[in-house]
RNA sequence: CGGGCCGUAGUAUACCGGUAGUACACCUGCUUUGGGAGCAGGUUGACCGAGUUCGAUUCUCGGCGGCCCGACCA
């Protein structure tokens, strides 16, 4: 059997930890990544992902993804380069201002997706002749420019970013709302499998309509947004629309009373209404024989920016922190007393047996001290360590480190694989 | 976009109107090996442009870049 490629050895891992963060960082996830070697910074706002970042964002596609799937959503790929046209159609190209605009050698005018009604509206209108064709679901997860006047925050807010983006066609407004409210508890769900908690907050709709819009905010001081929650119950509401103030009992409640917060806005779910069917002149046929225009529902979640609020919400004093939904691996495998063959074969030997029963282990097989080996492993934050060692040979079990808890345990094999796979 | 702070090795910093020192990293060797080792040797640096000056990394102006506060964020 093959070992599983999800595995990794850290000798072969191109990038290394520093003990210094960039001095022009200030934010702890911009800090903490840098430092770990999991995003490389290309200019304000805009980073690469390296091995260990693109670990932990393709982790949180995957949840997103499923839940997405889950609901009905059909994943796509739309372009990321656009023409102008559309732009111009919906009035956008003049009126949105993070809108980039592009001009080629030859004077043509494009941008690069912000958000993607321009694109999945004309897409929609090309298959969508009939009622029985809605409800209908788009999305896809990818990149995002925005031409922000400041980046702030490390990952937090930049000018690239990756972002899910869901696009709902309806035949009626009450088909609408009966899938609004299911892709409310459909966010709801993603962000308690990243181990967040988010609370799905009245605020306003913005340019698109007149009506609220949830926007999804977890707590942390990280964040740019100031929320009213109740403390007894769901109902939290953003103080840009708010008449409230804290103190104040909670209106949708017996007994609550509202706290105010920081927090960062991780999602927003938008009712479209028929604005951009009607730019498009998008219609079908309802069952009455008329042409209506299709009414649309937009869903985002910042990828990016959910990997920074986790890093904001679980990074301690050592450094990061993952929960084990989004983990680059699920183990750290710690070797230590690199030039003992008997502690190197014994630590392949776990790596190859966890790597076979589907765990993703990150072995530090390098030629490194002790000390070194376990400040880098807090620093990368992977759940649970295992140590190998003379000291761990001798007595037959692993030294097993939980690294958000501190907890130590001590495990054969068998029993560390009875726990990680159970 | 308004305001503030800041640009010196790969990283973090120091000093200086006379071309730069330290720590870590990196390379070589030896010793070391359960919480970022020690010794010896070595490599590596002033964002760009203009001005002042005999001489500018240092002073002045402009640009570019970064961070922070605010505004903005359909």
């Amino acid at each position: 059997m093959k070992h599983s490629s999800n595995s990794v050895r850290q000798s072969q891992l191109f990038t290394k930890t520093r003990k210094e963060a960039p001095k022009d960082e200030v934010s702890k996830n911009a800090q903490l990544l840098i430092r770990a070697g999991y995003v490389h910074k290309e200019m304000a706002g805009v980073y690469s992902y390296l091995p260990l970042g693109r670990r932990v964002l393709e982790h949180i596609e995957q949840i997103v993804r499923e839940e997405m799937d889950a609901i009905g959503g059909q994943e796509v790929r739309m372009a990321t380069l656009h023409p102008s046209e559309p732009w111009k159609q919906t009035g956008a190209w003049d009126s949105v201002d993070v809108v980039f605009k592009i001009v080629s050698r030859t004077e043509k005018e494009y941008t690069v997706g912000q958000s993607e009604e321009e694109i999945v509206t004309p897409i929609g209108q090309e298959y969508v002749t009939s009622y029985k064709d809605l409800p209908l679901a788009i999305y896809q997860i990818g990149q995002k420019y925005r031409d922000e006047l400041r980046a702030k925050s490390g990952i937090m807010r930049g000018r690239e970013f990756t972002m899910k983006d869901m696009y709902s066609f309806h035949e009626t407004q009450e088909d609408f709302d009966k899938f609004y409210q299911v892709a409310k508890d459909a966010y709801l769900k993603v962000y308690e499998r990243l181990g967040l908690v988010a609370k799905a907050t009245e605020a306003s709709g913005g340019a698109f309509t007149k009506k609220l819009s949830y926007e999804f905010m977890v707590l942390t001081d990280a964040g740019e947004d100031d929320i009213l929650y109740c403390d007894k119950c769901p109902y939290c509401v953003n103080i840009e629309i708010s008449t409230q103030k804290e103190g104040d009992a909670c209106t949708r409640c017996v007994g609550g009373t509202l706290a105010r917060a920081t927090a960062s806005e991780v999602g927003n779910i938008f009712d479209l209404g028929t604005k951009y069917t009607t730019d498009f002149n998008f219609t079908c046929k309802n069952r009455e024989g008329q042409e209506v225009h299709p009414i649309m529902g937009c869903f985002g979640i910042g990828i990016t920016r959910l990997m920074g609020v986790i890093v904001e919400t679980f990074a301690d004093a050592k450094g990061l922190v993952w929960p084990e939904a989004v983990a680059p691996f699920r183990v750290h495998l710690v070797e230590l007393t690199s030039d003992s063959a008997d502690v190197h074969s014994e630590a392949a030997e776990v790596y190859r047996e966890l790597s076979e029963a589907g765990i993703s282990v990150l072995w530090d097989d390098r030629d490194a001290r002790a000390g070194e080996k376990f400040a880098d492993s807090d620093l990368l934050g992977i759940p649970l360590r295992v140590v190998v060692s003379e000291k761990t040979l001798s007595a037959g079990k692993f030294e097993c480190v939980h690294r958000a808890s501190g907890r130590v345990e001590h495990k054969s094999i068998s029993e560390l694989l009875g726990h990680l796979t159970a």
